[in-house]
DNA sequence: TTCGTCTATTGACATCTTGCACATAGCGTG
DNA sequence: CACGCTATGTGCAAGATGTCAATAGACGAA
């Protein structure tokens, strides 16, 4: 234990949201540019809440490091500070699809882990032997 | 960048190996008892591959840390140091049900994802607007 | 004017997680 | 006894995440 012992639900947000940060951002993206604050919204249509806006936005610039997206800042003015949009390079197009790939193998290892708890339990494998 | 930027593969094995050890862990155990060696080569079926030992007895301990598993010294002799035998606790078994609901949660999520991206494929919105 | 609020983005720091290298230890074999 | 194999465990450096707070512009109310 020590500090390592995380309980069922662990601090801060869900993991998963943390997990899937980066492929629905460049899915978002794929679909069309957008500043930063826009993907922080749309990203709770994927039921990704809850998340700090600075783990988005640090997402946002490690994958401008990588070359995934490009940013330029917004001419028009709005209620506030000048806004970065984002927008999804050749680059960011491939590791999307990489992604994709990378998401229907775990979507295999998951149907295969569920699928023998299915099993066990028709077999009765439940009840502690 | 600086130590943030993962490349696309990342260091030591996969990601995704980790993320679902301790699903897996909970699944081995649900069949039968096992020592952690054994359990280091059954996860290979379900294609988590690479991990290093450490993180795997790491694990374990956490989860008997949790209430999850009970060890217990295995009586008899082998070609080496004495075993441990992991045993799923009814805690255990709860916190499996637990994780079944979580990973189907995160299927649907998936979903999702690839869903939109065949869509956006199909209308043809891969070519950079 | 000053205050508060909403839009946006960023920085710094503490904590947690992970990988790796190595330690231990019993048994078998040459 | 020097190796190599089975089996488990420790410690630490790096890397990843979460939290908090700073900055900053525009707008409306008192």
């Amino acid at each position: 234990m020590r500090g390592r012992g995380r309980e069922w639900r662990w601090r801060g947000c869900s993991r998963r949201a943390v997990r899937f940060l980066e492929p629905t951002l460049l899915l978002l993206l794929h679909h069309s540019p957008a500043h930063g604050y826009t993907l922080l919204e749309r990203l709770r249509e994927f039921g990704l809440e809850g998340l700090n806006p600075s783990v988005v936005y640090r997402a946002l610039r490690d994958m401008e490091g990588r070359g995934w997206i490009s940013s330029t800042w917004d001419e028009e003015q709005t209620h506030g500070p000048p806004r970065r949009v984002y927008c999804l390079t050749g680059l960011g197009d491939e590791a999307l699809g990489l992604w994709t790939q990378d998401l229907q193998e775990t979507r295999g290892l998951i149907d295969r882990l569920v699928g023998t708890y299915s099993r066990h339990m028709e077999e009765g494998e439940g009840e502690h032997h």
